[in-house]
DNA sequence: CGTCCTGTGTGACTGCAATCACCCCGCGTC
DNA sequence: GACGCGGGGTGATTGCAGTCACACAGGACG
């Protein structure tokens, strides 16, 4: 499919730039489709190619030598990943696979590499990008720290929380993660996530609206409990 | 205590710079001593310095919520830490501690911000050093992921394999990290820890030679362990 | 309509690592 | 020498989360 100058607009990133380097980009560009659980980006490859998400949801993913699913974060539409190439033109340190079917833009690395060497201000930006996703793995790494499971998926529903939405008693996360993929984030068991939030139900602290909507109905609990100030 | 240039020459990520410029950078620095155990940057605050050990040695360290200590990374003599900031000018992630006590020189955010506007090579090393940080979390985000325990620690036992030792069948871990150090980057305890410890000098694959040194006598055999080829 | 698949809910069982309690040893230093 | 302290070693106990097995609901789709 043809990458149209107005399609990379649509990304934070990219909307800045002068149409004449955008047409130019584009040419150089690919969209292209995934279907759920399709692998977008291969750990340890050398991939060449920076991934726009026009659509969909895609998750990092690694893998335990023995096979396990780890997951490490979100991509959400309009973001980008597989940056860290860019920063040493090392490998892709981990899977990047599509939660839903996915409209991804690809840029390869050598445009994109020119692109920051013509407008040094995206290079802020996508270092940014690199710094934010250290503090998160940062904060992600303490939350595995934890020893008391039922906190430690309540610290990952209160990430989950809208920053908005934090301060006020009620607060509602689209498209929440199923509660596999909240497993392998916090490394238990898809059961046990399950039990937890069974719990948090009948505390009535949140609900389910749907399957593609979570209501927070306590939101001052769910802190409480994700700070380790009540215990579940 | 008076930072020279001389000093700063023995950090590689300086040691090409041209002496004025060094003259200018010492002159804006200061060295310190930390004291075991001593806070060397904080978690949460806007450092505004680089630190460079010159001698000892410094360990990433992060805090759950529930005050359990988690261990990140290490620190050698000539590395440097605390570069996040240059990035995004964001908070430091996580605390830095000397593990043993260590003598540190501190360049200010501003002095480096400008040094690496006028050296743009040492720039790239900087980036590189960030992406290879992220690698690694990765990469102990998914030994944390590993459900046998004894894996895990043969893993993280693998990793402090010098490099060039790893394809020998011996091999020398100098200063390795205590049992407590180990149980906190694995998060699992101590006691943990040396009960695998024991397993694995029963059956001679590694032996202690005093405090400060520790010999994989059978190199492979170890790697197998990690790679969970074989069940320890 | 039936079928398939994904996501969720739940009980029973069990194994394994945390915890606690205590030991020893070596080292620095008062 | 006595002492404290950090580091390592070990047994007994226990609780908790993983695992397994199965049930059920709802959506997609022919």
């Amino acid at each position: 499919m043809v990458v149209t100058p107005q399609l990379l607009k649509t990304f934070p990133l990219l909307s800045g730039l002068p149409d004449a380097t955008l047409d130019d980009v584009a040419a150089q560009s690919s969209v292209r489709k995934a279907a759920r659980r399709a692998i977008v980006l291969n750990a340890g490859q050398n991939e060449e190619q920076i991934c726009f998400l026009f659509e969909g949801r895609l998750q990092g993913v690694d893998f335990t030598i023995d096979g396990r699913e780890v997951g490490l974060y979100f991509v959400e539409p309009g973001e980008f990943c597989g940056e860290l190439c860019l920063f040493d033109g090392g490998s892709q340190p981990e899977f990047v696979m599509a939660l839903t079917p996915s409209v991804i833009v690809s840029i390869p690395l050598n445009t994109m590499h020119e692109l920051l060497k013509k407008h040094p201000e995206l290079f802020a930006t996508v270092s940014a990008k690199v710094a934010g996703h250290v503090r998160k793995m940062t904060f992600q790494r303490s939350l595995l720290g934890l020893p008391n499971i039922a906190q430690r998926v309540c610290c990952q529903l209160w990430m989950l929380v809208p920053e908005k939405d934090k301060e006020k008693e009620e607060a509602h996360i689209r498209n929440p993660p199923t509660h596999m993929e909240i497993a392998i984030m916090l490394n238990i068991s898809r059961e046990t996530v399950t039990r937890v939030f069974q719990s948090l139900q009948n505390r009535q602290i949140v609900k389910r609206d749907g399957t593609s909507l979570l209501v927070v109905t306590q939101v001052s609990v769910l802190r409480d409990y994700a700070e380790g100030k009540q215990e579940l």
